[in-house]
DNA sequence: ATTAAATAGGATAAATTTGTCCGAAATAAG
DNA sequence: CTTATTTCGGACAAATTTATCCTATTTAAT
């Protein structure tokens, strides 16, 4: 469904938000040790991200990454996905047709379109905020 | 959302089924043709989804592929990408955690599973048959 | 029997994704 | 100013997915 990237970028950016709710900053090492993920490669991610405007880093000692209260409730699960793993899964065809036509439909179209909609609408109304909280109130985890 | 190995295989399997339905055989070399699809690679799709007997081939001249009427019925696009993608789609964690766990869910599973059910459940109920008809009547294409 | 046509299958290569290493740049604190 | 700590960014490496090549095997037809 997401790549490896779009996980690891998901979990690092609804941690960050969790420890924001606390105006906590978490660097590199905290994130990767909490979402369970290789280091460098997540620093690759929280690099893109940070370049997106999609959470806020900081160099130096006691430096990391953090994201303000406003972005999340601005900021949607949609945004993440799209920055990471781009748009194909929001409009693409669901056999890889060049381009999704329902005019010229590849035999799944009726049936996929829905779901494709279904998934990109649930990713758009949920915020950073929602997740970060659950997380918070110890009702979800990001690890197993 | 599905492999490229996989949006292969079901192009080709509609298809076969597809040209079945008037007791044609394909070969490999019109499939490729037909969906668009790297010759050698689509081969390697066939044998597997044959090995499952998934569809029916034939070695020597007249040889290729082929699908009976009554598993147009049988079969369903759940069994093509369980035979090619496993069940990673249907059963998996949306951010990757080794096994989704309602009772210990990530922060995306309550959102999530609706959509993974959905998924599985219209690709459980899609038969070859149906996709077979569409494509033959005009109404769907495999190119583009 | 011989031939030609087709799938089967192993070995290999290319491309992409995932992951690592290391030095540069920024910055907080003594 | 120096040092320690942190992200940034480029180069590289490993793993996986996608794709190719070539030979073997099967089989229909002459
Ligand atoms: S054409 Fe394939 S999903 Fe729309
Ligand atoms: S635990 Fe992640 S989707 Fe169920």
């Amino acid at each position: 469904m997401f790549s490896k990237a779009c996980e690891y970028g998901i979990k690092a950016t609804i941690f960050i938000a969790q420890k924001s709710l606390h105006k906590t900053r978490v660097s590199l090492k905290e994130i990767a040790a909490e979402i369970n993920s290789p280091e460098a490669f997540t620093a690759k991610i929280l690099q893109s991200l940070a370049r997106n405007g999609l959470v806020d880093s900081h160099k130096g000692p006691t430096g990391g990454f953090e994201m303000n209260r406003a972005k999340m409730d601005t900021i949607k699960l949609y945004d993440i996905v799209n920055a990471i793993d781009g748009d194909n899964i929001f409009v693409g065809c669901g056999l890889g047709l060049k381009h999704c036509d329902a005019n010229k439909p590849c035999p799944v179209h009726d049936k996929f379109v829905g779901i494709r909609e279904n998934l990109t609408q649930m990713l758009k109304n949920t915020t950073m905020y929602e997740l970060a909280s659950g997380l918070d109130i110890g009702l979800t985890q990001l690890k197993r």
